[in-house]
DNA sequence: GCCGACTATCGAACGACGTTCCATTCGGAG
DNA sequence: CTCCGAATGGAACGTCGTTCGATAGTCGGC
């Protein structure tokens, strides 16, 4: 069981979702295609436990942060450690989009970025929409974070700058009558860092909690 | 090309992204599967094409929004009608996810959105981040929006309350020493409203924007 | 020593899918 | 009528998730 999981979590890291495969799983087991579904019903849950699993490493970074005494701080480091590890397993954005069976780690951590809204002065649908939300900056940044590299930049045949800068050019030679913002934050996008674009809109909601919080 | 597109959103709009099928495609159109090949190279292009076929009328829904004086409320307006059109159709975040081709109508939408940050007080960077911002709220929590229900609420045996409140029970039911959080807010989850949620997060990031842009 | 019951393994087989390929048909220009 | 590119249709291929039955191994009870 450990060892599938672990092994179905070495196929994600190296070629992402589609490699994910019951045939590569079982080859790299040594083992038959029919001995996996003894262990998982079928990809939804292998997929879901193999996730569930590095979420539990999560777990344990962001239950492993010092804390201070802003709670508003201790949810930026949180979630901060969470996109993170996104970043490194961009497969794992994937898994907050399934979230079919809302128990075990990724329950936990939810519980953990929440706890701290209960140190905040909010009504409880305030705190329920305050963790919704900040989950919510953290997938919704990783989401086109993961998807937004094609094949050849994967492949390292691109950089990921020059595939930015592609972009960036085609955007610099539109109408700037008819694209006034998309030709001026042109060059923005060029040199963007996505942990850069995530942490200003983390800080954004982040502010609007503190206002709400009055604290 | 026209039926293609719209026969493909047809599919999707009845059985979500598995149900578009170059098989159910062709049977729908009356055709073969090979004809399907001469219009898109791929089923990532066919995606594409539908895809940004619906965003078009999005476009046109933002563009006849009255607009105000007031860039942030204009800037909320935008982000609700898109979060509305995908509602109406949950795979439409799948799109947001995978925009490989930053052209087309979902080019000319990140432009209707940014637009707004120009009428703020802000830097070039801080506007990309705006918008960049605005927009990951809107994904993030359309994300787990489209994918968190199973096939049983799909199939309408299983209402969408019952659904939620089977978790709820769970929750209620977890240790309040070990889940302080989780437990405070169960009935919140119980009876929550998504778009509820969506406007509590937006309004949170767009009044950090407030704050930062001086306004 | 034998037995059934349970745990666990394996790979062939099935149906659905995306995609390729090629023979075929159509329609207008010469 | 001829011809050539535009457009069509569907058989065929490889891969995928999943199912299924055959086959061992293990262990307690008689």
């Amino acid at each position: 069981m450990e060892a599938v999981l672990t092994a179905a979590v070495a196929l994600l890291d190296e070629g992402g979702k589609p490699a994910l495969t019951f045939r590569a799983l079982a080859t790299r087991l040594g083992t038959g295609v029919g001995s996996i579904y003894w262990y998982v019903a079928g990809k939804d849950e292998l997929f879901d436990r193999a996730t569930d699993h590095v979420i539990g490493e999560v777990l344990t970074a962001v239950r492993a942060l010092p804390g201070s005494d802003d709670p508003i701080a201790d949810l930026r480091a949180m979630a901060v450690t969470l996109f993170d590890a996104i970043m490194d397993r961009p497969w794992l954005a994937a898994y907050f989009m399934r979230n079919t069976d809302v128990q075990g780690n990724s329950l936990r951590l939810y519980e953990e970025i929440g706890r701290q809204t209960l140190r905040l002065d909010l009504t409880p649908r305030q705190r329920f929409h305050a963790a919704s939300a900040v989950l919510g900056v953290v997938v919704g940044t990783a989401a086109d974070l993961g998807m937004e590299l094609p094949q050849e930049v994967l492949d390292g045949q691109v950089d990921r700058d020059q595939f930015l800068e592609r972009f960036a050019e085609t955007w610099r030679g539109l109408d700037a009558a008819e694209f006034p913002f998309v030709t001026a934050i042109a060059d923005e996008f060029a040199g963007h860092d996505d942990r850069d674009q995530f942490l200003a809109a983390l800080d954004l909601t982040l502010a609007g909690l503190r206002l709400q919080a009055g604290a």
